[in-house]
DNA sequence: GCCGTTTTCGGCCCGACTGTTTTCAGTCG
């Protein structure tokens, strides 16, 4: 029996979520499997073992059903529940589930009327006009499904952060500048810092909805109109990916401000604060719930903080609005102050024409000083990677060298010589200890070898962590957002194994990395894990990433002091200067 | 299916838009 992963898991409860509304069971029972999987994916501890050993009383979210499901699920790899769902249904259904307007129950008629049960027979039946014939369906919503099929073949439906940015803030600033607009914002997941994104959520304050959400569909480059009401419109740009907009009243605004900018889960857990002090609150108002005697007077609220503080708590910043321990810190008082984009001094990983680069040394000397930088480091491939032109020990030295004839000219900019090492199959590094020992730091990766089991996977990237010229691991999980799946890895072991060693882990900001997942840094940062925000830069514009991370690293509740790279150029000479055992 | 300082039963967030309806179901966020 293959080791079942947390992933599994989670994998499990929300297939049976969905199988659950295929069924049309109730809602509530749904939510509890969806709310299931949440909980498994964001424990804190290995929710593996403590399933394999039925010692899952306690969690909330978990009651008996689930603890009975998950315990035999862990330890026999299989949930005989969850196999008898998915023999009701054929496979296809669940693809059929991500097309655009088709929920649970409209793909359960259609499979049961027309035994439809794949993107391919859904097309044929809506062109023979079989569809349109349907009880609920009609010409129209056949024509609707063929479009919604056609967008999810050509577009897989999600972007990188740094591809919709451009679109993202050219719109916003069309949105500002009209002069009905009194506000606008993008809320939603792009607000909360996500890596990647399904749509961008517009919002604006207007005496006018109307006349802004018209507008809206009229901006430059709309591809379609999916939608256009009296305060609310839905288009898609020529890239295929979907705004909407929503026009709220200014007194409206801070509500809207937060529903839209979300989690789901956040929101839900706000709306039941609020409810256990008689207040109601939508994406319109806070109100008392009604007939419900209050002490005190709802005050007015003008800004968004001011609804967190009338429930009790401290102002959330979207980055943190996932309902992962946000609300027992604001209640507490204890939300981090989170890093910002001037605290940042300098940068790591970094490559030059020496390997796969695109800009010379003195170019990425260059676009550091004008982002403002006090200190570069270059880290170029190692021989092993081959492909990406990786230098072996002798260009190596030449190369350092260069640096650091170079840095002996410039006053205004510390440049460090360092190389992105690879990891090799069992662990050990593509220079010895030798050669390593000469640079001002390294940075250790994995670049081959991706389908190693789990745990093999695991020692070999601890191997390299406990070498003491490791300054810091590089893109952990190898993962290429919406691209490439993770590597198995476990991200528990090599954050312990970094704090044990003193080893940094890197977030790499490239907008196709995003790696480590933000997801995992509040536990690195408890256990006094230090991140190193890196561009990976191929090019001078590389660099640019740094914005996206730092939005990344926020999501992953860090400050100031838990970032490398937020050391002045001082602290970080003395830095490099300690020995790894002694950083810790 | 989960949960409990109003509860071990009866709640669980809800409004807007669309298309197919003639008062509403389904989907989305």
């Amino acid at each position: 029996m293959p080791e079942v992963t947390r992933d599994h898991l989670v994998a499990v409860l929300e297939e049976i979520a969905l199988l659950l509304e295929l069924k049309g069971e109730n809602p509530f029972k749904i939510r509890a499997y969806r709310n299931g999987a949440e909980v498994v994916r964001s424990f804190e501890g290995d929710i593996v073992a403590r399933a394999r050993e039925n010692d899952l009383k306690g969690i909330k979210g978990i009651g008996e059903a689930l603890q009975q499901k998950l315990h035999e699920l862990s330890s026999s790899g299989l949930l005989v529940f969850h196999e008898s769902l998915k023999s009701e249904f054929p496979e296809g259904l669940f693809e059929l589930l991500e097309l655009q307007g088709l929920g649970p129950k409209k793909v359960k008629l259609l499979y049961e009327e027309l035994s439809i049960s794949s993107l391919g027979g859904l097309k044929r039946a809506c062109a023979s006009g079989q569809v349109a014939e349907l009880q609920g369906f009609g010409a129209k919503s056949a024509e609707k499904i063929i479009s919604a099929i056609d967008t999810h073949e050509r577009f897989s439906g999600h972007y990188l952060l740094a591809e919709v940015a451009p679109d993202a803030e050219r719109i916003l600033q069309l949105l500002r500048q009209h002069s009905d607009v009194s506000r606008a914002e993008i809320a939603g997941s792009y607000r909360r810092g996500k890596e990647t994104l399904h749509d961008l959520d517009f919002l604006v304050a207007t005496r006018e909805p109307a006349v802004v959400a018209k507008f809206f569909t009229e901006l430059e480059g709309v591809r379609e109109i999916l939608a256009q009401g009296q305060t609310k419109s839905s288009i898609r740009l020529q890239n295929g990916l979907q705004c909407d907009l929503r026009a709220v009243s200014s007194k409206e605004w801070p509500f809207a401000l937060m529903y839209f900018t979300g989690s789901k889960e956040h929101n839900v857990e706000l709306r039941s604060r609020a409810l256990k002090q008689k207040l109601t609150l939508n994406e319109y108002h806070l109100h008392p719930v009604q007939g419900a005697e209050r002490d005190d007077p709802t005050p007015e609220i003008m800004e968004e903080a001011d609804i967190y503080t009338e429930l009790g708590l401290q102002h959330i910043e979207p980055a943190l609005r996932e309902n992962r321990g946000e609300f027992d810190a604001a209640s507490e008082g204890t939300l981090p102050r989170l890093v910002e984009q001037d605290n940042l001094r300098g940068t790591f990983h970094n490559h030059t024409t020496e390997s796969d680069g695109r800009s010379t040394l003195a170019e990425m000397v260059e676009g550091a000083r004008e982002l403002g930088l006090s200190y570069l480091g270059i880290s170029d491939h190692s021989k092993s990677t081959f492909q990406a032109n990786g230098l072996d020990e002798e260009r190596l030295l030449r190369q350092l060298e260069a640096i650091r004839v170079l840095n002996g000219t410039l006053d205004d900019l510390d440049l460090y010589a360092g190389n992105e090492v690879d990891i090799l199959r069992d662990g050990t590094l593509d220079f010895d200890d030798g050669i390593l020992a000469q640079l001002d730091y390294v940075v250790a990766s994995v670049h081959a070898s991706f389908s190693l089991p789990e745990e093999e996977m695991t020692k070999r990237i601890i191997r390299a962590m406990e070498n003491p010229h490791v300054t810091m691991l590089g893109h952990l999980s190898g993962r290429l957002l919406l691209r490439r799946d993770a590597y198995a890895v476990n991200h528990e072991k090599i954050i312990d194994c970094a704090a044990e060693t003193g080893t940094v882990i890197e977030l790499n900001c490239s907008s196709k990395r995003m790696d480590m997942d933000w997801s995992w840094w509040r536990r690195a940062r408890n256990k006094g894990v230090k991140c190193s925000l890196n561009p990976d830069a191929h090019h001078v514009d590389g660099l640019q990433d740094l914005h996206f991370g730092i939005r990344v690293a926020r999501k992953g509740w860090l400050r100031r002091e838990d970032i490398l790279n937020c050391l002045s150029a001082e602290d970080m000479r003395n830095w490099l200067q300690t020995p790894k055992a002694k950083r810790i």
